[in-house]
DNA sequence: TTGAATGCAAAGGATTTGCAGAGGC
DNA sequence: GCCTCTGCAAATCCTTTGCATTCAA
Protein backbone atom coordinates (compact mmCIF):
# COMPACT_ATOMS: atom_id res chain seq x y z
CA UNK A 1 0.00 0.00 0.00
CA UNK A 2 1.59 3.33 -0.69
CA UNK A 3 -0.80 5.85 1.29
CA UNK A 4 1.75 6.18 4.12
CA UNK A 5 1.49 9.63 5.94
CA UNK A 6 4.83 11.86 6.55
CA UNK A 7 6.45 9.40 10.06
CA UNK A 8 6.83 12.03 13.15
CA UNK A 9 10.56 12.30 13.91
CA UNK A 10 10.70 10.86 17.68
CA UNK A 11 14.56 11.09 19.56
CA UNK A 12 14.06 7.13 20.53
CA UNK A 13 13.70 4.56 19.10
CA UNK A 14 10.68 1.95 19.01
CA UNK A 15 13.43 -0.90 20.19
CA UNK A 16 14.38 1.78 23.12
CA UNK A 17 10.97 2.93 24.06
CA UNK A 18 9.89 -0.75 24.61
CA UNK A 19 13.08 -1.85 26.63
CA UNK A 20 12.27 0.90 28.69
CA UNK A 21 8.68 -0.02 29.19
CA UNK A 22 9.74 -3.50 29.66
CA UNK A 23 12.67 -2.28 32.56
CA UNK A 24 9.44 -0.53 34.19
CA UNK A 25 7.63 -2.93 34.58
CA UNK A 26 9.90 -5.53 35.39
CA UNK A 27 9.26 -7.75 32.37
CA UNK A 28 12.11 -9.49 29.94
CA UNK A 29 13.72 -8.48 26.82
CA UNK A 30 13.28 -11.70 25.30
CA UNK A 31 14.28 -13.14 21.82
CA UNK A 32 10.44 -13.46 20.95
CA UNK A 33 10.18 -9.63 21.88
CA UNK A 34 12.52 -8.85 19.78
CA UNK A 35 11.75 -10.22 16.68
CA UNK A 36 8.35 -9.66 16.88
CA UNK A 37 9.03 -5.68 17.29
CA UNK A 38 11.96 -5.51 14.48
CA UNK A 39 9.43 -7.04 12.15
CA UNK A 40 6.35 -5.30 13.03
CA UNK A 41 8.41 -1.84 12.97
CA UNK A 42 10.10 -3.10 9.32
CA UNK A 43 7.03 -2.03 7.43
CA UNK A 44 4.75 0.51 7.76
CA UNK A 45 0.95 -1.15 6.95
CA UNK A 46 -1.85 -2.33 8.77
CA UNK A 47 -1.88 -5.87 10.03
CA UNK A 48 -4.05 -8.39 12.35
CA UNK A 49 -2.40 -11.44 14.13
CA UNK A 50 -2.65 -13.67 10.90
CA UNK A 51 -0.87 -11.81 8.74
CA UNK A 52 2.49 -10.90 11.35
CA UNK A 53 2.19 -14.73 11.88
CA UNK A 54 2.91 -15.33 8.23
CA UNK A 55 5.37 -12.86 7.86
CA UNK A 56 7.50 -15.04 10.77
CA UNK A 57 9.46 -17.89 10.22
CA UNK A 58 7.48 -21.26 10.63
CA UNK A 59 8.12 -23.60 13.47
CA UNK A 60 11.48 -25.41 13.84
CA UNK A 61 13.10 -22.25 11.83
CA UNK A 62 14.83 -19.69 13.50
CA UNK A 63 12.87 -16.11 14.61
CA UNK A 64 9.54 -18.13 15.19
CA UNK A 65 7.19 -17.14 17.45
CA UNK A 66 4.14 -18.67 18.32
CA UNK A 67 0.95 -17.76 18.17
CA UNK A 68 -0.07 -17.15 21.58
CA UNK A 69 3.00 -15.15 22.30
CA UNK A 70 2.05 -13.17 19.17
CA UNK A 71 -1.28 -12.02 20.47
CA UNK A 72 0.64 -11.53 23.81
CA UNK A 73 3.41 -9.20 22.59
CA UNK A 74 0.63 -7.55 20.21
CA UNK A 75 -1.07 -6.38 23.97
CA UNK A 76 2.16 -5.06 25.24
CA UNK A 77 3.19 -3.17 22.08
CA UNK A 78 -0.11 -1.38 22.62
CA UNK A 79 -0.07 -1.08 26.29
CA UNK A 80 3.35 0.34 25.50
CA UNK A 81 1.69 3.01 22.91
CA UNK A 82 3.54 1.22 19.85
CA UNK A 83 0.85 0.27 18.35
CA UNK A 84 -2.74 1.17 18.24
CA UNK A 85 -6.00 -1.56 17.67
CA UNK A 86 -8.39 -1.63 16.19
CA UNK A 87 -11.74 -3.52 15.23
CA UNK A 88 -12.91 -4.25 11.72
CA UNK A 89 -15.16 -7.36 10.19
CA UNK A 90 -14.59 -9.24 13.33
CA UNK A 91 -11.17 -9.25 13.67
CA UNK A 92 -8.46 -7.05 15.27
CA UNK A 93 -6.12 -4.79 13.30
CA UNK A 94 -3.28 -2.84 14.63
CA UNK A 95 -1.24 0.11 12.99
CA UNK A 96 1.76 2.21 13.76
CA UNK A 97 0.75 4.43 16.83
CA UNK A 98 4.64 5.58 18.05
CA UNK A 99 6.54 8.01 15.68
CA UNK A 100 3.33 8.43 13.84
CA UNK A 101 0.66 11.74 12.96
CA UNK A 102 -2.78 11.07 14.25
CA UNK A 103 -4.85 10.11 11.49
CA UNK A 104 -7.80 8.43 10.43
CA UNK A 105 -9.22 6.00 7.75
CA UNK A 106 -11.13 5.33 4.57
CA UNK A 107 -12.38 1.47 4.10
CA UNK A 108 -12.76 0.15 0.93
CA UNK A 109 -14.84 -2.94 1.49
CA UNK A 110 -14.58 -3.99 -1.90
CA UNK A 111 -10.10 -4.48 -2.17
CA UNK A 112 -10.48 -4.47 2.07
CA UNK A 113 -7.74 -2.07 2.16
CA UNK A 114 -7.48 1.11 4.40
CA UNK A 115 -6.89 4.16 3.24
CA UNK A 116 -4.86 6.84 5.70
CA UNK A 117 -6.13 10.79 5.69
CA UNK A 118 -5.49 13.59 7.85
CA UNK A 119 -8.28 15.70 9.03
CA UNK A 120 -7.14 18.22 11.97
CA UNK A 121 -10.57 19.21 12.13
CA UNK A 122 -12.26 15.71 13.08
CA UNK A 123 -10.00 16.03 16.08
CA UNK A 124 -10.87 19.33 17.07
CA UNK A 125 -14.56 18.15 16.51
CA UNK A 126 -13.94 15.34 19.19
CA UNK A 127 -12.59 17.52 21.67
CA UNK A 128 -15.43 20.32 21.28
CA UNK A 129 -18.21 17.22 21.30
CA UNK A 130 -16.06 16.14 24.13
CA UNK A 131 -16.11 19.25 26.02
CA UNK A 132 -19.88 20.07 25.39
CA UNK A 133 -20.86 16.85 26.82
CA UNK A 134 -17.89 16.73 30.00
CA UNK A 135 -16.77 13.69 28.49
CA UNK A 136 -13.63 12.76 28.74
CA UNK A 137 -11.61 11.44 25.78
CA UNK A 138 -8.83 8.25 25.44
CA UNK A 139 -9.29 8.43 22.33
CA UNK A 140 -11.33 8.17 19.08
CA UNK A 141 -12.26 6.16 15.83
CA UNK A 142 -13.47 7.71 12.69
CA UNK A 143 -13.67 5.07 9.95
CA UNK A 144 -15.57 5.46 6.84
CA UNK A 145 -16.58 2.91 4.25
CA UNK A 146 -17.57 2.62 1.19
CA UNK A 147 -15.42 2.07 -2.15
CA UNK A 148 -12.77 3.43 -3.14
CA UNK A 149 -11.23 5.28 -6.41
CA UNK A 150 -9.18 2.33 -7.50
CA UNK A 151 -12.62 -0.08 -7.69
CA UNK A 152 -14.53 2.71 -8.77
CA UNK A 153 -12.49 2.54 -11.65
CA UNK A 154 -12.38 -0.95 -12.40
CA UNK A 155 -16.08 -1.53 -12.06
CA UNK A 156 -16.61 1.19 -14.04
CA UNK A 157 -14.65 -0.43 -16.45
CA UNK A 158 -16.23 -3.57 -16.19
CA UNK A 159 -19.69 -1.94 -16.73
CA UNK A 160 -18.38 -0.58 -20.17
CA UNK A 161 -17.54 -4.15 -21.73
CA UNK A 162 -21.31 -5.47 -20.71
CA UNK A 163 -22.71 -2.59 -21.76
CA UNK A 164 -21.03 -3.46 -25.20
CA UNK A 165 -22.04 -7.18 -25.84
CA UNK B 1 -30.62 4.26 29.55
CA UNK B 2 -32.00 8.24 28.90
CA UNK B 3 -29.93 9.25 25.97
CA UNK B 4 -32.46 9.17 23.74
CA UNK B 5 -32.61 11.54 20.76
CA UNK B 6 -35.88 12.52 18.61
CA UNK B 7 -37.33 9.56 16.58
CA UNK B 8 -37.81 10.64 12.98
CA UNK B 9 -41.37 10.73 12.18
CA UNK B 10 -42.08 7.64 9.76
CA UNK B 11 -45.24 6.84 7.78
CA UNK B 12 -44.57 3.40 7.71
CA UNK B 13 -43.91 1.22 11.21
CA UNK B 14 -40.92 -1.25 11.60
CA UNK B 15 -43.53 -4.39 11.21
CA UNK B 16 -45.38 -2.88 8.05
CA UNK B 17 -41.47 -2.58 6.32
CA UNK B 18 -40.16 -5.18 7.13
CA UNK B 19 -43.25 -7.30 5.67
CA UNK B 20 -42.70 -5.71 2.83
CA UNK B 21 -38.99 -6.58 2.51
CA UNK B 22 -39.97 -10.35 3.09
CA UNK B 23 -42.61 -10.30 0.79
CA UNK B 24 -40.16 -9.01 -1.96
CA UNK B 25 -37.63 -11.72 -1.37
CA UNK B 26 -40.38 -14.49 -1.17
CA UNK B 27 -39.57 -14.89 2.38
CA UNK B 28 -41.59 -15.62 5.39
CA UNK B 29 -43.63 -13.81 8.03
CA UNK B 30 -42.98 -16.11 11.40
CA UNK B 31 -43.82 -16.28 14.81
CA UNK B 32 -40.32 -16.16 15.54
CA UNK B 33 -39.70 -12.75 13.43
CA UNK B 34 -42.78 -11.27 14.74
CA UNK B 35 -41.12 -11.87 18.25
CA UNK B 36 -37.99 -10.52 17.81
CA UNK B 37 -38.97 -6.91 15.47
CA UNK B 38 -41.78 -6.59 18.76
CA UNK B 39 -38.84 -6.81 21.19
CA UNK B 40 -36.11 -4.59 18.87
CA UNK B 41 -38.66 -2.20 18.31
CA UNK B 42 -40.07 -1.82 21.87
CA UNK B 43 -37.43 -0.24 23.33
CA UNK B 44 -34.70 2.40 21.93
CA UNK B 45 -32.11 0.51 22.92
CA UNK B 46 -27.80 -0.40 21.70
CA UNK B 47 -27.64 -4.40 21.65
CA UNK B 48 -25.74 -7.27 20.85
CA UNK B 49 -27.34 -10.95 20.20
CA UNK B 50 -26.71 -12.26 23.99
CA UNK B 51 -29.00 -9.61 25.67
CA UNK B 52 -31.30 -9.74 23.00
CA UNK B 53 -31.60 -13.44 23.73
CA UNK B 54 -31.73 -12.44 27.49
CA UNK B 55 -35.02 -10.63 26.80
CA UNK B 56 -36.62 -13.69 25.50
CA UNK B 57 -38.58 -16.17 26.94
CA UNK B 58 -36.62 -19.40 27.79
CA UNK B 59 -36.83 -22.70 25.84
CA UNK B 60 -40.13 -24.32 26.21
CA UNK B 61 -41.53 -21.28 26.60
CA UNK B 62 -44.20 -19.32 24.19
CA UNK B 63 -42.09 -16.51 22.55
CA UNK B 64 -38.87 -18.82 22.39
CA UNK B 65 -36.48 -18.57 19.73
CA UNK B 66 -32.98 -20.35 19.14
CA UNK B 67 -29.99 -18.74 18.99
CA UNK B 68 -29.14 -19.66 15.31
CA UNK B 69 -32.42 -17.88 14.20
CA UNK B 70 -31.84 -14.78 16.44
CA UNK B 71 -28.04 -14.65 14.63
CA UNK B 72 -30.16 -15.06 11.11
CA UNK B 73 -32.92 -12.77 11.78
CA UNK B 74 -30.62 -9.88 13.09
CA UNK B 75 -28.85 -10.16 9.68
CA UNK B 76 -32.22 -9.71 8.03
CA UNK B 77 -33.08 -6.37 10.41
CA UNK B 78 -29.84 -4.87 8.89
CA UNK B 79 -30.55 -5.73 5.28
CA UNK B 80 -34.06 -4.55 5.68
CA UNK B 81 -32.60 -1.33 6.79
CA UNK B 82 -34.24 -1.77 10.50
CA UNK B 83 -31.11 -1.70 12.28
CA UNK B 84 -27.09 -1.31 11.94
CA UNK B 85 -24.45 -2.91 13.52
CA UNK B 86 -21.13 -2.44 14.50
CA UNK B 87 -18.60 -3.55 16.36
CA UNK B 88 -17.37 -3.04 19.83
CA UNK B 89 -14.60 -4.88 22.11
CA UNK B 90 -15.20 -7.95 19.71
CA UNK B 91 -18.87 -8.33 19.63
CA UNK B 92 -20.98 -7.05 17.25
CA UNK B 93 -23.65 -4.16 18.38
CA UNK B 94 -27.09 -3.21 16.94
CA UNK B 95 -28.89 -0.25 16.87
CA UNK B 96 -32.24 1.19 15.79
CA UNK B 97 -31.68 2.59 12.14
CA UNK B 98 -35.14 3.61 10.49
CA UNK B 99 -36.66 5.82 12.11
CA UNK B 100 -34.02 7.49 14.05
CA UNK B 101 -31.83 9.98 13.15
CA UNK B 102 -27.95 9.80 12.21
CA UNK B 103 -25.62 10.28 15.22
CA UNK B 104 -22.74 9.17 16.05
CA UNK B 105 -21.28 7.56 20.29
CA UNK B 106 -19.31 8.14 23.31
CA UNK B 107 -18.12 4.82 24.46
CA UNK B 108 -17.85 5.07 28.32
CA UNK B 109 -14.96 2.55 28.62
CA UNK B 110 -15.83 2.30 32.59
CA UNK B 111 -19.65 2.00 32.73
CA UNK B 112 -19.33 -0.06 29.00
CA UNK B 113 -22.35 2.65 28.14
CA UNK B 114 -22.79 3.94 24.63
CA UNK B 115 -24.04 8.11 24.86
CA UNK B 116 -25.92 8.98 21.90
CA UNK B 117 -24.99 12.50 20.04
CA UNK B 118 -26.16 14.48 17.21
CA UNK B 119 -23.64 16.88 14.87
CA UNK B 120 -24.34 17.57 11.60
CA UNK B 121 -20.73 18.74 11.35
CA UNK B 122 -19.42 15.69 11.10
CA UNK B 123 -21.35 13.94 8.32
CA UNK B 124 -21.01 17.36 6.24
CA UNK B 125 -17.22 16.83 6.68
CA UNK B 126 -17.45 13.48 6.20
CA UNK B 127 -18.70 14.32 2.53
CA UNK B 128 -16.32 16.62 1.69
CA UNK B 129 -13.32 14.50 2.50
CA UNK B 130 -14.91 11.88 0.54
CA UNK B 131 -15.08 13.82 -2.33
CA UNK B 132 -11.48 15.01 -1.91
CA UNK B 133 -10.13 11.29 -2.08
CA UNK B 134 -12.85 10.29 -4.84
CA UNK B 135 -14.11 8.35 -1.89
CA UNK B 136 -17.96 6.22 -2.67
CA UNK B 137 -19.31 6.34 1.40
CA UNK B 138 -21.40 3.89 2.05
CA UNK B 139 -21.45 4.75 5.81
CA UNK B 140 -19.41 5.88 8.69
CA UNK B 141 -18.96 5.85 11.76
CA UNK B 142 -17.36 7.81 14.97
CA UNK B 143 -16.77 6.76 18.13
CA UNK B 144 -15.21 8.66 20.93
CA UNK B 145 -13.87 6.28 23.84
CA UNK B 146 -12.83 7.80 27.03
CA UNK B 147 -14.74 8.07 30.61
CA UNK B 148 -18.42 9.63 30.70
CA UNK B 149 -19.97 12.07 32.98
CA UNK B 150 -21.48 10.06 35.59
CA UNK B 151 -17.75 7.87 35.98
CA UNK B 152 -16.06 11.07 36.51
CA UNK B 153 -17.83 12.42 39.30
CA UNK B 154 -18.28 8.83 41.05
CA UNK B 155 -14.54 8.84 40.26
CA UNK B 156 -13.65 11.88 42.02
CA UNK B 157 -16.41 10.87 44.99
CA UNK B 158 -13.83 7.74 45.25
CA UNK B 159 -10.83 9.76 45.46
CA UNK B 160 -12.32 12.27 47.66
CA UNK B 161 -13.29 9.55 50.16
CA UNK B 162 -9.96 7.72 50.17
CA UNK B 163 -7.88 11.49 50.63
CA UNK B 164 -10.11 11.63 54.00
CA UNK B 165 -8.65 8.68 55.44
C1' DT C 1 -48.06 -29.43 -1.25
C1' DT C 2 -43.68 -27.51 -1.18
C1' DG C 3 -39.97 -24.73 -0.44
C1' DA C 4 -38.48 -21.77 3.28
C1' DA C 5 -37.48 -21.41 8.26
C1' DT C 6 -36.43 -23.36 12.58
C1' DG C 7 -33.85 -25.78 16.25
C1' DC C 8 -30.40 -28.81 17.31
C1' DA C 9 -25.86 -30.13 17.47
C1' DA C 10 -21.77 -29.31 15.83
C1' DA C 11 -18.33 -26.65 13.39
C1' DG C 12 -15.61 -22.46 12.79
C1' DG C 13 -12.59 -18.62 13.52
C1' DA C 14 -10.29 -15.52 16.55
C1' DT C 15 -8.36 -15.05 20.87
C1' DT C 16 -7.17 -16.51 25.59
C1' DT C 17 -5.62 -19.55 29.32
C1' DG C 18 -3.34 -23.28 32.39
C1' DC C 19 0.64 -25.24 32.92
C1' DA C 20 5.25 -27.46 32.58
C1' DG C 21 9.56 -26.50 30.86
C1' DA C 22 12.94 -22.87 29.11
C1' DG C 23 15.50 -18.96 29.82
C1' DG C 24 16.47 -13.80 31.20
C1' DC C 25 18.55 -11.21 34.86
C1' DG D 1 18.29 -19.43 41.50
C1' DC D 2 14.31 -17.03 41.02
C1' DC D 3 10.65 -15.67 38.56
C1' DT D 4 9.08 -14.39 34.05
C1' DC D 5 8.17 -16.08 29.44
C1' DT D 6 7.22 -19.39 26.10
C1' DG D 7 4.93 -23.08 23.55
C1' DC D 8 1.70 -26.53 23.74
C1' DA D 9 -2.81 -28.04 24.10
C1' DA D 10 -7.04 -27.03 25.32
C1' DA D 11 -10.56 -23.83 26.45
C1' DT D 12 -13.48 -19.87 25.52
C1' DC D 13 -16.25 -16.67 23.16
C1' DC D 14 -19.02 -15.29 19.43
C1' DT D 15 -21.05 -16.63 15.30
C1' DT D 16 -22.21 -19.69 11.52
C1' DT D 17 -23.54 -24.05 9.27
C1' DG D 18 -25.57 -28.80 7.98
C1' DC D 19 -29.43 -31.14 8.35
C1' DA D 20 -33.86 -33.25 9.66
C1' DT D 21 -38.18 -31.45 10.93
C1' DT D 22 -41.72 -27.98 11.11
C1' DC D 23 -44.61 -24.73 9.09
C1' DA D 24 -46.27 -20.60 6.20
C1' DA D 25 -48.34 -19.73 1.90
Amino acid sequence: MSNELEPIKVAVSPQERFGDFLQSRGMRQTEQRKNLLNLVFSEHEHFDADQLLERLPSKGELGYVSRPTVYRTLGEFVDAGLLRKFELDGRSVYEHDYGYPEHDHFYCTKCEQLIEFQNAQIADLTAELARTHNFQVRSYRLIIRGICEDCRRSRRRVRRKVDLI
